[in-house]
DNA sequence: TTGGTATTAGTACTTACTGATAAAAATAGG
DNA sequence: CCTATTTTTATCAGTAAGTACTAATACCAA
């Protein structure tokens, strides 16, 4: 029985090792548990962790398409609901990476973020760009809550769309904003946005 | 002269390729180019283009980094002027990545990161949330274009700070936001902000 | 002492290369 | 048109970091 635990610490400390890093060969890993390279190949195969070479490729892969949703994705948060012009719902998970060390709450700009790019999405228009917005953040959001995010048209003036969007954790409502969307010709013309 | 073309223009298309697919072997180019492997590999060399494996990690690796500083670093933008609980000045450079494929018009929330991020380190307080945000985007904004933020505390009111930002590219005022910043004790209580 | 798990050793094979060297093909210059 | 040079292709040996498999050994407990 001993060696079985022995066995099973053995593969935790992997497992943390390739979290820390993971850009470690089995030949690393061998001499860091102090074991034949076999050992930890089987212990991979059991863990069902593949190679050096799957693993960085993996990153790099959903590195790629993590950039694209968080940073310049055409929409931040996940679109549950869309009736186009008329309203739209979006979900997001607030993680540790979008707030501030010390209070653990979120930055701003996250849910300004989420809020702005449903707004967006909800117009009917191929290309429309944020004009004016009056924001309002009613309690302070943290780690680990599921922001859902409702948006709807009020009205529509020529090109302008007003738009409001409420976000609630589970319990309440944290955020609000009043968006006005201006949809822009195809050559943008330089349009002075007059409030 | 004419195979030197060729060889530029396949070069190109080689860089083209990788920076669409950039996880491609050798021997897939050389298919794709219709050439052998072996002028892939001197192509590659020429170009100063590592092998596949080298790329991959390098965008496994540096991706996690820009993870950090375009979505969750404290501040959006480069700060270059402060003076705590007055005024401060950020820039930031408007990137391809930060605007919309269609038009090449900055997303808005890039603009208000920016603004938001820097009203909060004006802010002579050890934690800060956003309360209240009025905005305005006056022009859209593109690719390539230098954003100057200047943010200005207009006046205190207990724990909130009224700061107005003006952001301006090298020709005219892009944006505008006033801001009310609420300054929270460091067991943040659970206070309602009402406008 | 026997059985069973755990570990190690060893071999053959794979991918995606590097590096070097040589031959063939294409092209330019006179 | 022929030669010189450039460009491309071919060939071979070697590398890292594996997979997949088999055989041997160690250990521990009943």
């Amino acid at each position: 029985m001993a060696t079985r635990i022995q066995k099973q610490v053995r593969q935790q400390m992997l497992k943390d090792k390739l979290h820390v890093s993971p850009f470690v060969t089995d030949e690393e890993l061998a001499a860091f548990l102090t074991v034949s390279v076999q050992t930890i190949r089987l212990d991979r195969l059991e863990l069902g962790i593949p190679e050096l070479r799957q693993r960085t490729k993996q990153m790099a892969e959903n590195a790629q398409t993590k950039l694209k949703s968080i940073g310049s994705g055409e929409l931040v948060g996940e679109l549950i609901d869309l009736e186009l012009g008329r309203s739209g719902i979006s979900i997001m998970q607030v993680t540790q990476d979008m707030v501030f060390e010390k209070t653990r709450v979120a930055r701003g700009h996250y849910v300004f973020s989420q809020a702005n790019s449903l707004a967006l999405a909800v117009i009917d228009a191929p290309i429309a760009v944020t004009g004016v917005a009056n924001i309002k953040y009613k309690i302070p959001i943290h780690v680990g809550e599921k922001l859902v995010a409702k948006a709807e048209v009020m009205k529509q003036r020529g090109n302008k769309y007003f738009v409001w969007v409420k976000t609630r954790n589970d319990k309440q409502e944290v955020f609000r904003a009043k968006f006005i969307i201006v949809t822009l010709a195809e050559h943008d013309e330089p349009i002075g946005i007059k409030q």
